[in-house]
DNA sequence: GTGCACATGTAATGTGTTACATGATTAT
DNA sequence: ATAATCATGTAACACATTACATGTGCAC
């Protein structure tokens, strides 16, 4: 049994979450919107959902035209998968997970499909957790970034590298901004 | 023969473009730097180093200690890799590339690599040309970006979905605020 | 019924990750 | 001499990319 479950496969089941959809629909979705850094590409969209059904996670979905999921002999036609309750509570705990220092220092392309994907999947008040906590790592994380900063510039001359740095440590502080207005908004949403 | 560099060989050579270096002292930068998120890992590391040494971007380094570079013959001991001048060429090229809309929007993070090598390595009008360029296709991308947003809130409620496509929008704008202070602190230093 | 867009499959290749193995060097 | 640290190597595995192959349905 195979334990973890790629990024793609997670993308996958979340936009699956909300509708049943064919890999082609996915495939469409990840060229054409802001997922569009995930493949597109039928080479690993198409053995994921493989991946996916093999696990329990998807399944050809049952409320379908002419002749009904289970029958695919021949195939080579347009296939539609709904995410099942198993692929359903996967996708919850991955949501679910805690924030690391490491998850917003490695892995923030990550954290933010997570938050994407957390209406309709999460309840509000785990949404509010998920931003308090992003704050608090993405602050953390922030200062000590420009703590390394300082002790580059006491070294370094002005250099291409330590502005690169502080490219990095800007986008980080303006992620970190943005969380603060975005959990004002989700709260007074949600009153 | 192989055309493609991955970034990870770009990343070594750049590294090893101010001073030659071992193995282990590469990966204790990527381990412990800003470059973090590079692999770090031996695996991925010695492999890509003797990718390199095969193609003659690098080689073992010559003004080296005790028994001398050529002749290392029952190894596992430190070996230390110099750029050479066909290293230092292929990473110059790569340097100099022109910056494409898919970059600033795909590749942002290369982009960010390539900048922070450019100091030593190409002359210090190239570097401005980079970041006049870098302005220009990231305001691009990010107006894109906004009119997408007012389509995606004209048709959907509040939603973690469109927040974090905010959120990416919000890191863009504020690399593209940090590269017309870049570009002018560079010009002023210049002068 | 021919051509084109839709839709899926798959083999070859390269590379990164993980986990382990093993040889040198240094300190005690 | 032993242990710890330095330093490199490598095998198993999973995955993405590329390029190609193939089937299906609709428009004309």
């Amino acid at each position: 049994m195979k334990a973890k479950t790629s990024t793609l496969e997670y993308a996958l089941a979340g936009l699956l979450a909300p509708k049943a959809q064919s890999g082609y629909d996915l495939r469409k979705t990840f060229a054409t919107t802001a997922m569009r850094h995930y493949s597109d590409s039928p080479g690993s969209i198409y053995p994921a959902l493989r991946r996916l059904e093999a696990r329990g996670w998807i399944a050809p979905d049952a409320g379908n035209d002419s002749d009904d999921g289970h029958q695919r002999e021949n195939a080579r036609r347009r296939q539609v998968f709904a995410l099942t309750r198993e692929g359903r509570d996967g996708l919850t705990a991955w949501l679910m997970l805690p924030i690391t220092r490491d998850d917003v220092a490695l892995r923030l392309a990550e954290i933010m499909l997570r938050f994407a994907f957390m209406d309709g999947n999460v309840p509000r008040a785990a949404t509010l957790v998920f931003l308090e906590r992003f704050e608090r790592e993405m602050d953390g994380y922030t200062r000590e970034l420009r703590a390394n900063l300082e002790t580059m510039r006491a070294k370094l001359p002005l250099h291409t590298g330590v502005l690169a740095f502080e490219a990095g440590i800007h986008a980080m502080e303006a992620q970190l901004a943005w969380a603060r207005q975005a959990r004002a908004r989700l709260l007074e949403d949600t009153r």
